[in-house]
DNA sequence: GCAAATTTTGACCGATTGGACAAACGTTAG
DNA sequence: CTAACGTTTGTCCAATCGGTCAAAATTTGC
């Protein structure tokens, strides 16, 4: 594991903070090979000497993001709950997870560069943290269908295609935008996913009268 | 538009198809601007020289592959018929597509990499082919609801969540692999998947009694 | 206010990259 | 057979890249 977090200067946090900042811009739109670490100093502002006195490598830099990113990502599937309603805690899971889309995108798409490239560098994290995560609410939802309380489904690929079609007004944001043109592909475009996916997804698991 | 097409001899032809093969490999887990023309190369069993003597530049590669590469993409929504049952037809066209991420994963992903850094270089084909396409469907789909065959959405987002539900199989595949673990993540996930997803869209669509 | 520590900069380096080019090699048609 | 054409290769180049380093500028602790 990480020896004991270094110590820090009001400087270097703040600096720090800046090029994390940046090098999100910059590898979110161009991967992590397509981005320079030139890019990512001139979007912070400094020179490239100046940027690599903070991050010493390219790759410290993806990879703080990378560790950061992965918590917020997860945060609300954690907070899916055994105790609460099912259909109010699918509808509620789906939400935060639009909103994450809308307001986080370029964190989306830092992830979906990593994932389509094999994600040589989150594999274990993948095998690891995120699988038994998956595997704990999967056996929640299952509980549930089990009640009677949601009609029956697997419940990994209920958790797929959720992911999927939220991140997707992320990653794809630009073909979204370009299919639904100017008029219906402006600020709306959030809520009308919303409503949808509700009613994909909450009345299709409405149990079987 | 493009001069008529130039004369190629018997070996260019051969040629050309093996390097567009070992583009699609290396572009689509590299991404462009992770990929080397070296690299091509070699996977496409010549050198750097000579590969530049059949396509003169690495844009050149990528250009044809994305040609190419819409119109097989495009082709199961095509297929969509008027004509047909809605229901069925909806369910044979996710058929399609899941079998798409199935079998041709690196198209899919060489198409993911080009929409997530902003679809630099089919930004008009999007707005233009594929806008158009989406929305004559999206009216024949419209049609089935006004004729109550199928229950009353959103068309275009319903689409939207056909391609990232199928498409999620290819793009994200080592994630879903990671998180349905060896045993359930082999051969046969994308049977369980063909099945969640007729379970979601065409049980979701049946029109309500 | 000053010495020590931290931050910033410009100059530089070796490796890799996309691509050019001419010479050598093969193929094909008459 | 041979001349014209098509193909392949080795060598080379300029640009870009990630990263180093020592010196200069600045901030900090006392």
């Amino acid at each position: 594991m990480e020896g004991s977090a270094p110590r820090r200067t009001r400087i270097q946090q703040e600096k720090r903070e800046l090029i994390l900042e940046a090098a999100l811009e910059v590898f979110s739109t161009n991967g992590f090979r397509g981005s320079t670490i030139d890019q990512i100093a001139e979007a912070a502002g400094m020179s490239k000497p100046n940027l690599l006195y903070y991050f010493r490598r390219k790759e410290d830099i993806h990879e703080t993001l990378m560790e950061r990113l992965l918590e917020t990502w997860l945060a609300p599937l954690r907070e899916l709950d055994d105790i609460g309603d099912p259909l109010t805690e699918l509808r509620s899971y789906i939400r935060r997870k639009l909103e994450m889309a809308r307001d986080f995108p370029r964190e989306s798409r830092l992830f979906a560069n990593e994932i389509l490239q094999g994600a040589p560098r989150i594999m274990p994290l993948l095998e690891g943290e995120l699988k038994a995560l998956v595997d704990e609410k999967a056996a929640v939802i299952k509980g549930w269908m089990r009640a009677g309380k949601i009609a029956r489904t697997d419940p990994w690929h209920l958790i797929f295609s959720i992911w999927a079609t939220t991140q997707h007004y992320a990653d794809f944001d630009v073909q979204v935008r370009a299919v639904l043109g100017p008029d219906r592909g402006g600020d709306g475009r959030f809520e009308d996913a919303a409503r949808f996916l509700e009613q994909l997804f909450i009345d299709g698991l409405k149990p079987k009268g």
